[in-house]
DNA sequence: GGTCCGCATGACAGCGGTTACATTCGCTCG
DNA sequence: CGAGCGAATGTAACCGCTGTCATGCGGACC
């Protein structure tokens, strides 16, 4: 009942195979013929089955991005950014979640979900033990990493510790010397972001010569209710600190929430800074070094495209993408 | 070089039929050759080729998205829930950002992008003339609308007039008279649930005897941003409405930094409750009607696939299924 | 003028499954 | 005891494209 090549090509009096040239724009074909051929296409309203195409070229027509979980602002800013950046190609974009190991464990290992049916997977977010428990190095497609970086893998990230610096030395240039830390996880983690960031909170402090207790460093769970309790242990400390360094800014907004309560005024008493740069920073007057997500997506699919256009062609280096991260200073460090 | 479901067959004795039959857990296979089957799969790690399938089952295996943008909460809820709905199913989502007509207007139809490639299509928040002119009615597969109700086709939305009610009934019960509200685009709209609302608003204004002037009402965008900027028009007015019923968390987060600025205390002078139950309300004690989002993607997969199983089945009611809103009182309406 | 070359095109064998239809075989039943 | 039946399995024709190889043809070149 859909028509096929075979109907466009009948109707403009040539062989399929030219059809198939002409609609795919390849070469060596005249001009005239591909603009007849395209033309009687539009008007039967033609278009091609991706199946057959798909299973005749070999190609999934599909890549894959592989996230530890749905949902959350950062999920969703890479995700818009990686549809953008695939809209140049023909490529669907497939979503695998694989849930957190021990937390959310899926039952299905990404590497049978996907198998056969991409051309290449963006791996967002995940440790590189996760990303190999998972199987995604034995799919035998191009594998891009997104947030992380890994010695043999291209992969398009952020500089975390520069990032972390950047939110510090803020702190130290408006006078805060008791600076205190909410992490992720409790600390040191799987998690190369996150201990690259402490290494430049750390750094920072050291430079100056300031205090680096182990007190003051709280786990936050990456969520805004963790953000609340670390902020409110670290309220209780004596002495307490005078400034926070928050590693998301959804922590950072319970952590906001925490002062709120005690009546503690963000940027005067206690000063505290996010890292992310989301949507609300500026609603609620949060600092924040803000990291530029929906480019990480858009560079990551482009990355992957061109090494799954480049499988055949030159050795390609081991591309790794630094993005640069920028500091946003309101309310909440004394702005 | 992958394996195919010959080699299956040859390992396991069998016909190619036989062994597509005892994967796929047809009927009319002996359980003892089934097994066989299957273990040999296993063993020989095969998995079938989806386009081949596809190909040859004249499915697409593949269902869409199809939404004015991508991003924000309430979208990426969706996103959640359509992809846990469709864990069951063998089936792929697919995305498709149609952009907003006049605004980011996308220079592909929906029906162009995912035509021959799906077995059927959600609509997520889009009006139903929107739908059309995208051509999704024709695309000869079923459509399941989302967040919009229309007679005649499938929908799961909430009871948007109901939501609003108890959310102005919350206003009036707490003694607030003078009710203002921000919707987001100027009203009347093309969107019905925005029109809904405000019927809800009018009627419990209309039920109390409560002033409904015009200039209580400010279009908010939809963002943070154009909340606050209603709020602040609100706030000028003399006399200043004493409760704003907000149409979205995320305007009633910008309303809440107008008060802010201004120093008027949320839930005091000036009571604001939003509409989503948004992640953030909580933490920014803002008074809300919850709508439960990531159910309606859940229960909108479901519908699709029971309609696209049952195309050839009896002929189907035009189901439309509404999900229940519930109120959280907080700080921001004085509790 | 004949040979060779390269471009435009055609013919056709797959790609890896699915499925309609045919076949086999052990039983039940008249 | 043979017809008839249903469950289990096999056979093979597609599904709609792509890619390889063959073919035709006009022009450059000697």
């Amino acid at each position: 009942m859909a028509l096929t090549i075979r109907d466009v090509a009948r109707a403009a009096g040539v062989s399929t195979a030219t059809v198939s040239r002409a609609l795919r724009g390849l070469e060596n074909v005249d001009p005239d013929t591909r603009a007849r051929i395209v033309r009687i296409a539009e008007e039967l309203r033609f278009s091609i089955s991706p199946s057959a195409s798909r299973l005749a070229s070999g190609r999934a027509g599909s890549i894959a991005i592989v996230t530890p979980f749905i949902g959350g602002w950062y999920f969703t800013e890479v995700f818009a950014g990686l549809e953008s950046g695939l809209q140049p190609y023909d490529v669907d974009l497939l979503l695998h979640a694989t849930g957190m190991p021990g937390v959310t464990a899926h039952p299905v290992r990404a590497h049978e979900r996907i198998r056969r049916r991409v051309d290449g997977v963006v791996v967002m977010g995940m440790p590189l033990e996760m990303t190999e428990s998972e199987g995604l190095f034995d799919l035998d497609v191009p594998v891009v990493l997104l947030g992380v970086q890994a010695p043999g893998v291209p992969s398009v990230c952020i500089d975390d510790r520069g990032g972390a610096v950047d939110a510090v030395e803020h702190l130290v240039d408006r006078g805060f010397e008791r600076i205190g830390l909410i992490s992720g996880r409790p600390l040191p983690t799987m998690f190369v972001p996150e201990n690259d960031r402490l290494d430049g909170y750390l750094d920072v402090l050291h430079k100056h010569g300031l205090p680096t207790d182990e007190a003051l460093r709280e786990p936050g769970e990456f969520d805004v209710r963790g953000g609340e309790l670390a902020m409110d242990r670290l309220l209780s400390l004596r002495p307490r600190p005078t400034a926070v360094f928050s590693m998301s800014d959804e922590m950072a907004y319970g952590a906001l929430r925490a002062m709120n309560r005690r009546g503690v005024v963000p940027g005067r008493e206690v000063a505290i800074i996010g890292f992310d740069g989301h949507d609300l920073a500026d609603t609620f007057d949060l600092s924040t070094v803000a990291q530029p997500v929906r480019e990480l997506g858009r560079v990551a699919a482009n990355l992957l495209m061109e090494r799954i256009a480049g499988v055949s062609a030159s050795p390609l280096g081991t591309d790794s993408v630094v993005l640069a991260t920028q500091l946003y200073a309101r309310r909440s460090t004394g702005c």
